[in-house]
DNA sequence: CCATATATGTCAACATGGCTGACATAAAAT
DNA sequence: ATTTTATGTCAGCCATGTTGACATATATGG
């Protein structure tokens, strides 16, 4: 428990500066971060996946858009959707702040090997929600 | 990284579920949790623990204090000092939110077996800053 | 002993990012 | 044609972080 709170603290603490310059704050971030992840995904996902109220999206969200961070299209089975996927000034906001905790994660698993991190793997999905583990992407190997 | 952010999601929503029925936040519970962990922590190292200022901390602290879950003393060596610790009343909450956080990780740790659950730990230290790092107590072996 | 540094507390103002509740619109589904 | 769904928006509230300034008691070093 201790270890997951420092481990959470740091990995987020170097992502925050970065926002700090761009005057985002880390809730930017994780709308960025997932829809960088998910293209074209929905705005009721990106809800069930942040678990907070629309009010609270809109805001944020709200701002990346009016940024140029994020853009937003009509759904083509579904036009009431609103598809949200990231700019190309929102691409390289992406992965400036992912850049750091790349190395974050990378030094943790060269430091600790490949079991190491399956293992890692394994205990983290089991503590996530099951609804949500069941959608979880399969791991698609090293990245780092 | 997503992995992370779903686990700490889902560890966190049910301790909140039982402090709002207390009128108390997150930021009270990681001050019970890590006032528990360490009896006779001082405010400095507590801070220190939780990044966080101490006008932060303070507002929580008054409350925890006023509301009777913790209580201040002198420390001998330095009298500056006001050390931390549980009351019966504070470690009786304490118990219960760690309740269901211990019953998740269990039920991770079994769900993925000890040599995961080794990497796990392996993995997580790893991403945390030197600093702290060097401080963690050792892993005192399955407490599940 | 005195000067300075440290541990802590406190007041005030402000920002971020959650929340609830109410209401609106467009498109899909029945 | 009606109802449901996906989304947006306004307004106000609360928790928890921030900075800056200042106060007090005790420790520490010349």
């Amino acid at each position: 428990m201790e270890l997951l709170f420092y481990a959470y603290r740091d990995f987020t603490a170097e992502p925050d500066a970065i926002l700090a310059k761009h005057k985002l704050g880390r809730a930017h971030h994780r709308v960025i971060y997932f829809v960088g992840r998910y293209p074209l995904i929905s705005v009721s996902e990106l809800l069930a996946i942040l678990r907070i109220t629309k009010q609270s999206l809109s805001r944020v969200l709200g701002e990346l858009v009016r940024e140029g961070f994020i853009t937003q299209q009509p759904g083509q089975r579904d036009r009431r959707q609103r598809l949200l996927e990231l700019t190309a000034k929102g691409a390289e906001l992406e992965h400036k702040l992912s850049e750091s905790q790349r190395q974050r994660v990378a030094r943790a698993y060269r430091a600790a090997g490949a079991a190491a991190v399956e293992g890692y793997r394994k205990v983290l999905s089991g503590m996530v929600d099951d609804d949500r583990r069941a959608k979880l992407p399969r791991n698609r190997g090293p990245r780092a």
